[in-house]
DNA sequence: GTTAAATTGTTATAATATAACATTTTGTAA
DNA sequence: TTACAAAATGTTATATTATAACAATTTAAC
């Protein structure tokens, strides 16, 4: 487990104090006042940090959250909760999805070596909020 | 089943002929000979086709494909394997992994109404020009 | 210490997507 | 068959997301 680079500590502990997904302008934005000015530089971390696995991509969103998994290596299986009220997202650490879907065979034969699943729905708060 | 309008007609006959996922500004530029003109045309027919279920939205490609489903309905459910060297995306039609998914359920005792998966690997011709 | 790899800094620009507003077309129900 | 609402269209401008290209510096390994 590598050490990380001045600009990707930097990147990493924004996200990782995040409660929700951030998106790289807004890292942009809450980084500048640490010397990074420009977005190539916070693409450049985020990219990295999501190759070694500390951070994942919610495609959907275009933005980012910390791995919730202890154990944060390069991610190739992924699976999040996304809630399309107050847009919380959670990773879902479920080791019956994460079989099933690691093994998973198609009939086209493919061999697939990663995966990206995301759920929509209500959360809790949201369901109760609008009963 | 609604007809489409004019727009969306012309924008979802160019997906459906396509062999692989065509982007936005792709699109607008093919269909500029047909009268759309301008990015937002092309996006409100994209929208409305993804919301009807005729087509799909490949979240990790910014990229849409015909929906290869018969019954062409509004999709909660979509599943899709995508070649990382050719970029060829197919889309999954497996029984067994939309009934696995659609009645899965987390911890968090989340509600989910609908899930988007996109497998990652090397297709069967890439995988036998890399051997 | 030298060297290769990784990281950083910087400017410019490409690619993706939406805001705002006016107009036209379509469906439907009186 | 008209009138009304909903949907779709047209248009300009702009916001948001992401990468190209090139130079300099730092880090790690030998």
């Amino acid at each position: 487990m590598q050490n990380l680079s001045k600009n990707q500590q930097i990147i990493f502990d924004l996200i990782d104090k995040s409660p929700e997904p951030l998106k790289a302008y807004s890292i942009l934005f809450n980084v500048q006042k640490r010397g990074i000015k420009a977005p190539l530089q916070v693409y450049r971390a985020l990219d990295k940090l999501v190759e070694i696995g500390k951070i994942h991509k919610i495609e959907s969103r275009n933005a980012f959250i910390a791995c919730q998994n202890s154990s944060c290596q390069i991610s190739k299986a992924t699976a999040f909760s996304i809630c399309e009220s107050c847009e919380k997202v959670t990773e879902i650490n479920n080791s019956n999805l994460s079989k099933y879907l690691t093994s998973f065979k198609d009939k086209n034969g493919m061999k697939y070596n990663k995966y990206n699943l995301e759920f929509f729905g209500l959360c809790k708060k949201c369901v109760s909020k609008k009963s």
